[in-house]
DNA sequence: TCAAAAGTGTTCGTGCTACACCCATGC
DNA sequence: GCATGGGTGTAGCACGAACACTTTTGA
């Protein structure tokens, strides 16, 4: 190791994400219970050191697939929390990112085989530990932000849904409620997704006309 | 130092800072000609390794104060870069940040003392030191996304200015004109500023009624 | 009196909002 | 046949875009 960089290193690198999906109607995210006094029983979002070798992106999206075996979501990086005492193991930067994981599932590996990882309704979280209130905050009111202005949400949704599916989507996670005929005239306009000419079966109403994303690349795109 | 510590001990954080301002009717940026092999003679975004105890929002404004002098000025994360490679030196992560320095001067200590620190202007950029390529146009993006949605122009006007004066910064750094009736029946309906009931004395025109914001604190309003 | 920038209203079109009823299916 | 969500059109209004001339000053 050289002198210069002996001089100067002080500080470990982390990244932490913010996982979300939406089930049962609710907007939740994963996390996962810690061990480690003083934050014995608090919770945590799933977070990891950037190895020497590895981008910090790359370092994220280890820590998500080690943590929930899920590949290819969107992961999109957040914000840098740098306070000197916000981890009272030592100086730890923390390079927090935020994921969308499709409702149906996408089945996580370890989502029920541990009682220590878990989703929480964003309404409902339990005691968190570090900073990761605020990182959670921030990830929440960015991704509001972003899908009001982008087509992320399509992170969230299977790769076939219903353009009421959609609607929920965006009345869950913005907690307001959207005039049908209107939402569906402005998604429509914006040439987003694609009339599959398939409609879902074996619901005791009216089957659902089928929609599928155009891309499913993040596109800035003005939505409501 | 903990076994833990030096364990993952192998990733030094950086910060740098991309600084605005506008002067003779462009957007500049403040750069430093670098000395050290490989990039001698390329320019670099002011930057500095973050303290042991320094939190990395600090480490961005003293990085700040000692290449420029200016204290109080709009300052803002953007974004960690963090390739592996990034750095020849070593593995060096970087957090971005941009500022935004009034137009009025604000007297910089370092500017022209210093051949190897100067202003250039955004379309004429010389050869840029490792990826602060791809960090000055994030900073440019973000900053013209910023115009639309918020109030931050205040980080690049004098206390007092005229609406000629603001609307000029508008189109300087978006590229493009404005309705000169339009952008003010826009602007003032906002309430963001406030008139001064004060004129600018000694041009050899008519003078402009002077206006100050009520408020400089960023504020995310939709502007455009 | 001239040059230079400041200041000021109205018209037109379009895009957003509000709103209620019929349809297709499974049970 | 009934319960459940799916699907559809229009009218009014508010807001954005386009547009040209008069005013005030210093030189």
């Amino acid at each position: 190791m050289k002198t210069s960089q002996k001089k100067y290193k002080f500080a470990v690198i982390a990244t932490d994400v913010v996982i979300f999906t939406v089930q049962e109607n609710q907007l939740k995210i994963l996390l996962i219970k810690m061990k480690k006094h003083p934050y014995t029983n608090y919770w945590a979002a799933p977070g990891g050191l950037v190895k020497p070798a590895e981008s910090v992106d790359r370092a994220a999206q280890r820590n998500l697939v080690e943590k929930t075996g899920v590949r290819n979501v969107y992961l999109e990086q957040l914000y840098t929390f740098g306070k000197a005492e916000r981890d009272p193991f030592g100086r730890v930067v923390s390079v927090a990112y935020f994921a969308l994981i499709p409702s149906d599932g996408v089945k996580l590996q370890t989502t029920a085989e541990y009682g220590d990882v878990t989703w929480f309704p964003v309404g409902k979280l339990p005691k968190l530990a570090y900073d990761h209130e605020e990182i959670i905050k921030y990830a929440l009111n960015r991704l509001k932000a972003k899908l009001e202005y982008s087509n992320i949400v399509y992170g969230l949704l299977p790769k076939e849904f219903s353009l009421s599916d959609l609607q929920n989507m965006y009345e869950i996670i913005l907690g307001k409620k959207f005039d049908k005929r209107n939402f569906r005239k402005r998604i429509l306009s914006l040439n987003l997704i694609q009339r599959l000419r398939k409609k879902r079966r074996g619901v005791a109403n009216r089957p659902a006309e089928l929609y599928s994303f155009e891309s499913r690349k993040p596109r800035v795109v003005k939505v409501l």
